[in-house]
Formats: structure tokens, C-alpha cells, sequence
DNA sequence: TTTTTCAAAAATATCGATATTTTTTTAATC
DNA sequence: GATTAAAAAAATATCGATATTTTTGAAAAA
């Protein structure tokens, strides 16, 4: 198998969700044809494309005639968001739990000796830390065979994600990240599906009203 | 405030969607922008925004420089369609009945007088009621006002709707689908969600099992 | 000062044509 | 006859230009 080339549109794509997430594009902010086109070096079709995807995973917003613009954020979409994630991150863990083999064990331990190494290691590098958690979290899933569940999980967990990177949170000193974690996975490696359950909504929750404290706090 | 003219781009949206739940374009074929191009009579680029669009939906997959083909369907797919569809109907009736005021109950008794009126007249008009269906079920959830499950129940509603239409299911003799109606409508109105929950995963799965059958029979 | 109207500017949506890539067909080789 | 290679055909992806629509801003009226 050679190797693929993507198509314009979809590196666009990759670049647009990138730079959403990361909030270097702002929330409410105008996406504006002619100005995307210089920046990214493209023209209009490839682009308009690019966004039009976007906007069916809801990071961007359009409106007929009157363009794209980056989705807004509020307390409460972060609330919504919150609430359906850990519903469906949940499901796909109790799944993954009645159906997972010595692979995916294996491939989780890595993951997660991988994740703590960074977790040490605290300021290292934060996008190599971001990338073991995110790999972390989907090795917990890998063995859900629902591609709909893990589509839709994947949806909100990006979304989450953004949140996560525009209120720059500033650290909890009362919080062990690595130990709830570690909860998770003790919980995922004893087959305690509702154990692991109760301590993935722990730690969603705790990340999520860091968020939402610092959003509120932005707000006013 | 003037009629909002739609572009070109949403109504194609809008008519391949529709062709695609009814199963005009049938799973698994290719759209071939040059054969689209004809028949809805548009240029290629709102074209390929439209179909970028659907492939966020889950509705058409797209391939890089292999273009766009409607989504297939398997009983795996419905399988679990099924299944989150189950959870997230169910998440929305509780929010709704926690949330619902005098005027939502107004607009659920409503619905449920007009869908009884079309469900007696058996085969009057199928597309009548499949409205009268579709408003009813919105009606329930009408309260609920997490935009962000709204949307991903009205996803998997959609896909649902699919596999209704293109397994043209014989009907049993042993439902009485007027009958579930009133057992979610009844408990809804009584406020109690579990009840309302319980005859809604039984109406759904009971839908869902005729379909299975058809589409299994089909498969062979 | 506020509101309304109208023209200019900006931005979007769309088209027709072209460059690439993939698929199909045909021919050649083993 | 089956497999590989090359050429032709089909389809996709992309571009540059144009037609529409919306927004902006200035002038006139209230």
C-alpha cells in the first residue's frame, strides 16, 4: 500500500479543526472566504468543502448567505457537551470492558505506562502529554465494537477538547490527575465496568467545572 | 422579516437527503457528481458542498479522489442505531418531562390527537403519516433543551428512518403500534419517566426487530 | 440626535473550464 | 488461458472568473 495523498480539501480540513481546536481561530469569529484562501493557499471550492464538513461536526456554524463563522461557546453548550460525554464515554467503556481481549489489555498498559511517564515529567512538553492522555482514553474504548458510539463519542470528546485549550485553566493544587486516571485504569484492568464508570465521570467532571470556572470567570 | 430563499446548496442538501432516507438512491451507490449534475440540475460545487455536508451525517461516506457513495447498511449498523437511538430518546423524554411546562403538554396532546386521527384511517396516506409519526415524537422531546442531544437524537432518528423506508416492512399483525403510542403518551403526561422511558425502548425495539428481519431476509 | 434611504464596497455562492487521479479497456507477454 | 503493462476513458478535484447577496457608510429627512 502506497501512501496516500489526501485531497486538498481534506488537509484543509485537518488544518481548519486544528486551529478551532486549538482557538488560534476564535469561537464566533467570521471565517471569511477570500481571507482562508490566503492563508491556507488554496482556492475557494476545496475550502468552502473543508468547511461545509466542519459544520456537520458542529465546529463551525454556517448560515446561507452569509458565510462560516467559528461555533460559539458558552457555559452551557460546555454543560450539554459534559453531560453527553460522559453518557457516551461511559457506554463505549462498558462495552469495551465485556468485550476486550489480552490485545487490547496489552495496548492498554502501554498506553498508560506511556501516560504516566509524561505525567511525571509535568511541564515536559504539553501537546506530548495532550497526545499520550487522548491515546490513553482511546485505548480504554478500543475494544467497543460500536463504530456509531465511538463516532459520536469522538464528536463530543474534540469538542470537550476545545474548551479544554481555549479557557487556559490554571492548575488545580488540590488535583491528582494521575491518580484518577490511575483509578480508571485499575478499575478498566479488574473488569469493573462500574467502577471504571464512576471514576471516568469523576474525572470528566472535575476537568469540566475547571473549564466551566474559568469560562464563567472570562464571561464576565 | 422576508422568506429566506434558500441556496442552491441547502436545497440540493435537502433533496438528497430526502432521496437517500427514501431510498430512491439505494445504499452503496455511487453519486457521481456528473450523473447528480443532471438530474438536479446545479454546477458541481454546491454539489459537493451538499454531499460534504451529508458525509458528516453518516448519511453519504466520502473517499478521497474516489468520490462520494451513500452509506451502506448492515444489521450490525442497525444494531446499533438501535441502540444508542434507545439512550438518547430516553435521556431526552427524562429532560423533557423534568423540564416541560402547560404550553409543551398543549403541544404533545395536540400531536397525539392528530397522529391517533391518521393512525385509524389505517393506509390513508403514508407520507401523512409518517409526519404525523415524526411531529408526535418530536413533541415528547419538544422540552428538552439540550440543543446538543437534540441534535445527535435527530442523527440517529434520521438513519432509523433509512432503514424503515428501505425495508418495506411487512406489517405484524400482532402490534398495535397505536396502542404503544398511548402507553409513551400516557406516562409522559403522568410525568413518569421511567414508564415513558420503558414503553418508548419497547416501541422502538419492536420497530426496530421488524426491520432487522426484513433487511436479514434481504441479505440472503 | 436619531432614523431612513440609497449607493458603494465587500463577501458569498455559483458556474464553466482545466488539471489530476482512478478505473476500464485493450494489447502484449509469459 | 492467465497475468502484466500500457493506453484510453471516465470521474474527481481544483481553479479563476462572474453573478448575487449582504453589509457598510454616507447623505438626507424627521
Amino acid at each position: 500500500m502506497v501512501k496516500a495523498v489526501n485531497t486538498l480539501s481534506e488537509s484543509t480540513y485537518e488544518r481548519l479543526r486544528a486551529d478551532i481546536i486549538a482557538g488560534t481561530l476564535a469561537p464566533d469569529s467570521k471565517l471569511r472566504i477570500e481571507e482562508l484562501r490566503k492563508r491556507y493557499d488554496i482556492s475557494a471550492s476545496p475550502l468552502r468543502e473543508a468547511l461545509s464538513r466542519l459544520s456537520g461536526s458542529g465546529l463551525v456554524v454556517a448560515e446561507g448567505q452569509r458565510g462560516f463563522a467559528v461555533a460559539p461557546i458558552s457555559v452551557k453548550d460546555l454543560d450539554e457537551i459534559t453531560h453527553l460525554r460522559i453518557m457516551l464515554e461511559c457506554e463505549a467503556m462498558r462495552q469495551s470492558i465485556a468485550h476486550g481481549d489480552d490485545d487490547w489489555e496489552a495496548d492498554l498498559v502501554a498506553a498508560f505506562h506511556r501516560l504516566s511517564k509524561l505525567a511525571n515529567g509535568s511541564a515536559d512538553d504539553v501537546t506530548a502529554f495532550e497526545r499520550a492522555n487522548q491515546s490513553f482514553h482511546e485505548a480504554l474504548i478500543e475494544a467497543c465494537d460500536s463504530s456509531w458510539l465511538l463516532r459520536l463519542r469522538h464528536t463530543l470528546y474534540e469538542q470537550h477538547r476545545r474548551y479544554r485549550m481555549i479557557s487556559l485553566l490554571e492548575d488545580d493544587q488540590d488535583r491528582d490527575v494521575h491518580a484518577e486516571h490511575e483509578a480508571i485504569y485499575q478499575a478498566t484492568l479488574a473488569r469493573d465496568a462500574e467502577a471504571a464508570c464512576k471514576a471516568t465521570e469523576d474525572h470528566i467532571m472535575r476537568t469540566a467545572e475547571l473549564t466551566r470556572r474559568s469560562l464563567a470567570a472570562a464571561e464576565s
